[in-house]
DNA sequence: GCGACAG
DNA sequence: ATCTTGTCGC
């Protein structure tokens, strides 16, 4: 597919975005989602399960392969969603939120990774990345939980939150059936001791380890990847 | 035209 | 994203 091409498919999809008003329902679980790479173009996704009374992690699956679509920026979605489609649906139940590491709304068309992979899937989506991208925002107060509107032209795209108190903010946007407000609280909500909530950073720590085994296992044993449950054992760490 | 640019 | 060592601090 040609850049052109995504631009446009972006912008139809888009027209099947939803953003209610704030209040979105609190599920048990959640889902955080994330990508690594190797310097060719083999990838992990990790879709990982996570409890948001206690944080821990209840199931966590990857899938990895070839990726095709190049890093461009405005078109992570194309690069990340086939492997991420392909983690999700190997987990054992339909997830009720899903977290992506990247944007949502705030997006050059306002249709990143989250709300993309939100509308395909129709599950309510919103994202969390950890270096600006769009829109321009005022200091962040130094408690956890503060924040501060990501503006873009005349929009709140989304905004800088506060996830611990005296560490840099990370920028949260609205994805798909869920309002800024309710990312933001769930941001923090989310995050135990680090600057990464807990969803997104198991997904993190899952592909990237994931990855590391696929290299050192020579790349012939793992290739079918997406095991449930707890990694096995015999994983070096 | 030039620089910037999620992961 | 990835390439990469030590170092400061709780």
């Amino acid at each position: 597919m040609l850049p052109d091409e995504a631009v446009a498919v972006q912008e139809s999809l888009r027209t099947r975005l939803v953003i209610p008003p704030p209040g979105f329902a609190v599920p048990p679980t959640v889902v955080g989602l994330d990508v690594t790479y190797t310097e060719s173009s083999f990838g992990v996704a990790a879709a990982v399960v996570i409890d948001v009374a206690t944080l821990a992690v209840v199931e966590a699956v990857t899938a990895q392969g070839e990726v095709s679509f190049p890093y461009v920026p405005g078109l992570l979605a194309f690069r990340e969603i086939p492997l991420l489609r392909e983690a999700i649906s190997r987990l054992s139940a339909t997830p009720a939120l899903l977290i992506c590491d990247g944007y949502g709304l705030a997006h050059p068309r306002r249709f990143g990774l989250a709300s993309h992979l939100g509308v395909l899937l129709d599950v309510p989506a919103f994202g969390i990345a950890k270096t600006p991208y769009v829109g321009a925002w005022a200091p962040v107060d130094e408690p956890r939980g503060s924040w501060s509107d990501l503006v873009d032209g005349d929009e709140i795209v989304g905004r800088a939150v506060r996830t611990q108190t005296g560490v840099k903010p990370v920028f949260v946007s609205a994805g798909h059936r869920i309002a800024l407000d309710d990312c933001t609280s769930l941001a923090v909500r989310l995050s135990g001791r680090y600057r990464i909530p807990e969803p997104t950073r198991q997904a993190d720590i899952l592909s990237r380890r994931r990855l590391a085994d696929h290299l050192s296992a020579g790349g012939a044993e793992w290739q079918h990847g997406g095991h449930g449950g707890q990694p096995a054992a015999g994983g070096s760490r």
